[in-house]
DNA sequence: GGCCAGGCCCCAG
DNA sequence: CTGGGGCATGGC
């Protein structure tokens, strides 16, 4: 591991996941289909051996070297780093992610965590202690509109079901160049531009992307008036977290 | 009890 | 292509 500093609460509850819980430092979710379960303590010892975990985690990412070349280009940077200097992207399923920010669209994290969570328990497999894995597409293929009306999904419901019927467009994902990968994304009902960078970041770790919305875009007309992502590569994608986790928990923006 | 939420679709100019 | 209204739902 390149890596094994990690700030778990800023990681998995800063809006790139949302199917983690914590409870009293007990970390739980599901990766990979299995139930996971650990505490601040524990955590280097569960990842020992599970090559899945280490990548789902980015334990190997280079951060110490993305960081410097983030601290050294001007002091709001640089603060944003060192305040969340554990914060990694994670390494998600693009399907889950691709779903998670169709929902995610004028919508709250509370309840896109809260739609997630019904999503599993309608469609999942159990993985016991009452918890579900995130619905692949195949479990999902013979949903209606109404279903998932019923489930709360709103006006994303018909989203959701060309997303079902378009998974397999992600296979074509990694081996295309960004803006090609953005637009093939963005055929998807329900994608659009800020939707399509977030599948891009955290569902293929494609750094360029810069996922623009309401808060990123007070952020860059307060402090980055004349600048564009490419001030921030080849890191955009990390930097875009740090100023988005640091705008929401500390500065006002 | 309104307000608003990690936007996007759709339709008018 | 740019701009603005509408959108389901529930936490606050």
């Amino acid at each position: 591991m390149k890596d094994s500093h990690i700030d778990l609460l800023a990681t998995l509850f800063c809006g790139q996941c949302f199917g983690w819980k914590e409870e009293q430092g007990v970390f739980q979710s599901v990766v990979n289909g299995r139930l996971i379960t650990f505490t601040e303590d524990t955590f280097l010892a569960t990842l020992a051996g599970n090559g899945d975990l280490i990548r789902y985690f980015d334990m190997d990412g280079e951060y110490e070297m993305a960081k410097a070349h983030l601290r050294k280009l001007d002091p709001t940077m640089a603060k944003a780093v060192d305040r969340f200097a554990g914060l990694h992207i994670l390494n998600q399923d693009p399907w889950e992610v691709l779903v998670c920010f169709i929902l995610s669209q004028n919508n709250n994290i509370a309840r896109i965590r809260q739609m997630y969570c019904r999503l599993t328990e309608a469609y999942g497999s159990p993985v016991g202690a009452g918890w579900h894995s995130f619905p692949t597409a195949a479990q999902m293929q013979d949903v209606s509109e109404e279903d998932l009306r019923r489930l709360g999904m709103g006006f994303r419901a018909p989203y959701l079901l060309d997303a079902i019927a378009q998974n397999s467009l992600l296979e074509e994902i990694p081996s295309l160049p960004f803006d090609e990968a953005l637009h093939h994304l963005m055929t998807i009902r329900g994608v659009g531009p800020k939707v399509g960078q977030c599948i891009l970041l955290y569902g293929f770790h494609r750094m360029e992307a810069f996922p623009m919305d309401t808060w990123m875009k007070k952020i860059m007309l307060r402090w980055y008036p004349t600048k564009d992502s490419q001030y921030f590569a080849p890191y955009a994608g990390l930097a875009q977290q740090y100023l988005f986790h640091y705008a929401r928990t500390e500065a006002p923006v």
